[in-house]
RNA sequence: CGGGGUGUAGCGCAGGGGUUAGCGCGCAUGGUUUGGGACCAUGAGGUCGGAGGUUCAAAUCCUCUCACCCCGACCA
């Protein structure tokens, strides 16, 4: 491609709605534009960018023995409600009305429908196992979204779904699925670790995430650096740390004039946060909830809605805590009836808490499980964090942030049974269908590769995914010799099949090196009145400061045969 | 949805009741330049996010509204 008719705008300045490197990257370098909140096109260098990831997903992915196929991104509401999921994705499901008043949205994710799919092909175990995948974009109107790239509510996504006759058929695709992942980001140079996970809004017993450590993901991993063990927080368990026993106490009122938090309680009575009991107060679209938990500890709101088994969860408003009898900042579980009590089992680890009074200005010392009060539900609930032991070998945990690029789930039976995607095992019964499923951010992956691969004049590509391997700048354009034998270079490299980007334009120098390092190009060959002296070009690395001549006749072959080394 | 911020030329910004709204970059034309965003000259480009109001007069003050970004909540 020739730079003078590309379509292609750099722009020196950050667009100032970016904060996050890729966003800027991306935007300055011309790859996208954005169009609206959390959505954005790709002009032609993104997409091609997005086509060579597109394409290494689609070589590991039949090597693995996934067939592709498409599907549509409308798809009737119906289908979601016969799964509850309408209720699950809520707000997030973009819906629509046609002419007649039918119910569609726009597909964010497609288990309903390859489920629907499948259930009409498959008959028998002999049809089994299936892995099928598709890459499409998929819509979810975020809450906010983010990140430009990395959370927008438009995004591309590849999604595998399995179809199996056994769980033991189940456990075999789903780690096909996650070696494929492992030579996936191998390719892109992009580290990523596995780590287990939530299934959230998606459902399904057993799941992985696949994270790529960065500052400005918005994912946490605890993990241990001895045994190997590593969870995303909202999965996450920790020990908690143990507190010396001592004799129960008697339980006594003491003033606490205006002291509401944990901070303030705990300096005030001179008592560690550990042996203080934390109220919080949640609110779930049935009722609200009223959460004990140690003084040392945050709430996992992940884990409790699953021990609750809600839809909606948030922190309860002052109104609705004050309507439930409560009082905000001197609440305790102690002798309190009528609210469901859900605590975390820290409670158990510890004795002669100080929990609030049920009274203005007042808190108890010397409280006691389960002597002085009982709790409806007691659970692990609470948020793992570095301080806290590891839950296989107990050495101490530590966390990162990440981002997630992608996220496996064995779902087991519960699409196939809603949606009775039966098959007819080799003894004649009526089953359901083992489902897994895999999905892998298309965009966010080129996001964060530009996050983690960058310097402060640019993108820095992986030759994997480059747009184009070579930028071919030609200094002095206006120079026929230059012209002359760049135009000569450019052909060769064309029918040689090397990918060439070639700056034509008349530009200085300066121009022209920056733009090469703007986009990131791996490899930039130079040819200038300069280096025609010596009948050479000037080749460089994206990644090395340094540069080396090569006479002109070799550069095409030396470029191809040898692409890191010069 | 709560908190905060920003909307003025393609992009980045200044101007904060008074006549013709500026600057830098980019763009166009001509010329000089060509190894790290070079220079000179000339020029084009604006419903000041939108609606309503106050005023002799509104980009500027008031009210409402929309969009975008950040933090939180939320999120495969």
């Amino acid at each position: 491609m020739r730079l003078s008719q590309a379509f292609l705008h750099t722009r020196r300045e950050d667009p100032k709605e970016a904060e996050t490197i890729s966003h800027k990257l991306l935007i300055r370098s011309g790859m996208v534009y954005p169009v609206t909140g959390g959505v954005y096109a790709y002009l032609p260098l993104g997409l091609r960018v997005v086509e060579k990831v597109k394409r290494i997903i689609e070589e590991e992915m039949e090597k693995v023995g996934a067939q592709e196929l498409l599907m549509p991104h409308l798809q009737p509401l119906s289908l979601w409600q016969r799964t509850g999921r309408d209720h699950a994705f809520g707000q997030n499901l973009f819906s629509l009305h046609d002419r007649k008043g039918f119910e569609l949205c726009l597909g964010p994710t497609h288990e309903e429908v390859i489920t629907n799919i499948v259930r009409s092909q498959v008959e028998s175990y002999r049809d089994l196992p299936l892995l099928l995948y598709q890459i499409q974009t998929k819509f979810r109107d975020e809450v906010r979204p983010r990140g430009g790239i990395i959370r927008a509510r438009e995004f591309m996504m590849m999604d595998g779904y399995s179809f199996s006759a056994s769980e033991a058929e189940l456990d075999e695709v789903y780690h096909k699925a996650i070696h494929a992942y492992g030579q996936i980001f191998h390719r892109l140079e992009l580290p990523a670790v596995i780590v287990e996970a939530d299934s959230g809004a998606i459902g399904g017993k057993e799941s992985h995430e696949f994270i790529t450590p960065n500052p400005s993901g918005e994912d946490k991993v605890i993990y241990c650096e001895n045994c190997g063990y590593a969870a995303n927080e909202e999965k996450a368990h920790g020990i908690k740390p143990d507190i010396p026993p001592e004799p129960p106490g008697e339980l006594e009122e003491v003033s606490t004039p205006g002291m509401t938090t944990i901070d303030e309680v705990s300096s005030f009575l001179s008592v560690p946060p550990e042996k203080t009991l934390k109220a919080l107060f949640y609110s779930t679209e049935e009722e609200i909830i009223f959460v004990v938990i140690r003084g040392d500890l945050k709430v996992n709101e992940v884990k409790l809605k699953h021990i609750l088994g809600c839809f909606e969860l948030g922190l309860a408003n002052d109104d609705e805590v004050r309507n439930a009898g409560l009082v905000p900042g001197f609440a305790s579980p102690v002798g309190l009836s009528g609210v469901k009590i859900v605590a975390d089992d820290s409670i158990l680890k510890g004795q002669n808490f100080v929990a609030g009074a049920n009274r203005s200005g007042f808190h108890l010392k010397n409280v006691n499980y389960p002597r002085d009060f009982k709790c409806d539900l007691i659970s692990d609930i609470a948020l793992a964090s570095t301080g806290q032991g590891c839950p296989h070998c107990g050495q101490d945990l530590r966390s990162r942030q990440g981002i997630e690029l992608g996220h496996v789930f064995k779902l087991g039976t519960i699409f196939s049974e809603k949606l009775s995607a039966l098959f007819s095992d080799s003894r004649g019964r009526q089953r359901p269908i083992f489902m897994g499923c895999y999905g892998l951010g298309v965009d966010r992956m080129v996001a964060a590769i530009i996050e983690q691969s960058h310097d402060e004049k640019g993108i820095i590509w992986p030759r994997s995914i480059s747009p184009y391997q070579v930028y071919l700048c030609a200094l002095g354009m206006d120079n026929p010799e230059v012209r002359e034998r760049a135009e000569k270079l450019y052909n060769e490299f064309r029918q040689k099949g090397v990918e060439v980007l070639f700056d034509d334009r008349l530009e200085p120098p300066g121009v022209k090196f920056n733009d090469a390092d703007l986009l990131g190009i791996p490899l930039r060959v130079t040819v200038s009145p300069r280096t025609l002296k010596t009948n050479s070009a000037e080749i460089k690395q994206r990644t090395s400061k340094d540069s080396s001549l090569l006479p002109l006749s070799g550069v095409v072959e030396g470029v191809r045969n040898h692409p890191g080394e010069h």
